[in-house]
DNA sequence: CAGGATCCTGATTGATACTG
DNA sequence: CAGTATCAATCAGGATCCTG
């Protein structure tokens, strides 16, 4: 029998292919977050202060900003350095497991890039269909 | 002058390696909405008609599953066929496009399945600190 | 069987003000 | 500068009832 597909118990197959699938779903919870993944591409240019990294990510408010880097550093993701001077300085970068994670999400961009515009185009179908 | 990353005005770039990180963002949310990727993966088991679908993702809702096989099918990732009897059969199943997101899936799975222990100890060292 | 329409609640987010 | 705290608004999700 086919183990059934739950998102709070645990262990079930990925298809035909690969498993893992609930730490999955905690990891794109975390990375789809509405500013992680803008987050995380930042620092991917390399280590940067809360201040710029602020000015990198357009429109996110200083609060989502500051728990979004908390919720990254929690999970070992981005790593953060205080220098406990006046005025205060805060350093954010990627650890080395947040760097990892260009691989998977190249293989997203690169799948976004080849059916991107399939997507626009059943987009539009989908609403033309719609409207009849 | 480096672009800024920003979730409302589309073109900027993914760290020094690939391009295309707004529809990327669209994807990843789409992909991530609650119930998706669940529904994703089972339908990578083969095609189902709704009735079976709702047994395999444990736990969703009918409002939650119909919605979310309407964006599915909105952007084209899941094709849906429906059977004018008494009474009704929908079928859903993956497109092509739908089926060739088990690469970037798997990457992420294998990501998951390289640095989950690395996560959990990030977290668990995380809260000891914060409990300091 | 499949799903539309409502109502309702808790979680997310944002704006604002304050601080070491 | 880099936060914390608070309040208000928005929203996603679930429960329930109804129908071709």
């Amino acid at each position: 029998m086919e183990t059934p597909i739950t998102p709070t118990e645990p262990p079930h197959t990925f298809a035909e292919c690969t498993r893992v699938a609930v730490p999955m779903i905690q990891v794109l919870g975390r990375i789809s977050g509405r500013w992680s993944l803008y987050v995380i591409m930042a620092l991917m240019r390399g280590p940067m202060r809360f201040s710029e990294l602020r000015r990198q990510v357009h429109g996110v408010s200083q609060k989502m900003l500051t728990q979004t880097l908390r919720e990254l550093e929690e999970d070992g993701i981005v790593h953060r350095t205080v220098t406990p001077i006046i005025p205060p300085r805060v350093d954010y970068e990627l650890t080395d497991m947040g760097r990892e994670l260009q691989a998977p999400l190249t293989a997203i961009s690169e799948w976004t890039e080849r059916n991107g515009d399939r997507v626009a185009r059943a987009r539009e179908r989908y609403a033309a269909a719609k409207g009849i």
